[in-house]
DNA sequence: CATATATGTCAATAACGCTGACTTAATTTT
DNA sequence: AAAATTAAGTCAGCGTTATTGACATATATG
């Protein structure tokens, strides 16, 4: 039984890709992050804050008292770089630092108030993109969507999105 | 009909996405921008290049005979960001510069033979990755994630990437 | 000739990442 | 208890990518 470009089966082995299609995705990926990152750096602006904010109040925000060693392993920065960024963000009051009760050596920070505010407004823009585009799509091209996204991540990294449909975690 | 999780009809409305698939769609293009780029960002600091430089050497590349102004509207960058860029790949004669026979103040950018190389060379590893995802998804998959990430573009932009299935142009 | 367009340039500024060297505090190992 | 390791923070310097604003040059168009 071979597979044909209608096949729907979600286990098909894919058809070996033209250049040309490869290209093509890679122009989607371009437009796409630069598109999905726009509105939100706009409103990272008005609060004098860039892209980098972003990161540390959305992995913050999600995992409420994350070390900043935890953190370092998310975005994969450097400490120092990491530093500016997240002191910034403690002194101006978006998030907050406390001490693990066992290991008094670790930080674990959560979003004030003000930071659960700002990531709300952000993620909201960035999902409300996604969400038209989803609607837009159909539920079996989200699924497709999701699947290959996973393949691009390294699999190192993998586990740090859930796998299948988004319910877990 | 009710649509279901199983409908694999590509026309259907998708049901409204959870908060928790939403973020998930957040994080997947997240990590998979970040690996899908850093293979190459390797690759260019050998060259003493970065990120923007990239990005120059594929639009020129796949659209010999661009001009600086088509260029900047792909990029969506300032002609002062461009200038740098640009210079540098023409000073080391990765790009040419030619001048445009009906207009002569326009600029006409194609690849040096030395450019093209470095062009199959980021790509290819860009291809690679891709393919592999692609492969691991199936074809189905593949066409859900072209279409929800054409419908995460603007727009205005989407014109910029061929619709349907990356074989158009 | 006047104006608009395409490109290029100078100068200053900022976000974000890097390396290297070091400190402090707390925990773990020996 | 001393030594080593770990978590976090800091200081200094550097490079890339992007910004704004002002201005220059060549060419085309009305």
């Amino acid at each position: 039984m071979p597979d044909t470009a209608l096949d729907s089966d979600p286990h098909a082995e894919a058809a070996k890709p033209t250049e040309c299609q490869l290209r093509h995705a890679i122009e989607l990926l371009f437009f796409a992050y630069r598109d999905f990152t726009g509105e939100a750096d706009a409103i990272l602006a008005a609060y004098g804050f860039g892209r980098a904010h972003h990161r540390v109040i959305y992995f913050v925000g999600i995992n409420p008292g994350i070390t900043v060693g935890e953190l370092l392993s998310i975005l994969k920065i450097t400490k120092q770089s990491l530093s500016r960024v997240l002191g910034q963000l403690i002194d101006e009051n978006f998030v907050l630092q406390g001490t693990d009760a066992d290991d008094r050596r670790r930080r674990r920070l959560t979003l004030s108030d003000q930071g659960r505010e700002l990531e709300a407004k952000l993620t909201a823009v960035q999902s409300a993109r996604i969400a038209a585009a989803f609607d837009l799509a159909g539920d079996a091209a989200v699924t497709g969507f999701r699947t290959v996204l996973r393949g691009i991540i390294n699999p190192d990294d993998r586990h740090r999105v859930a796998a299948g449909d988004g319910e877990a975690e």
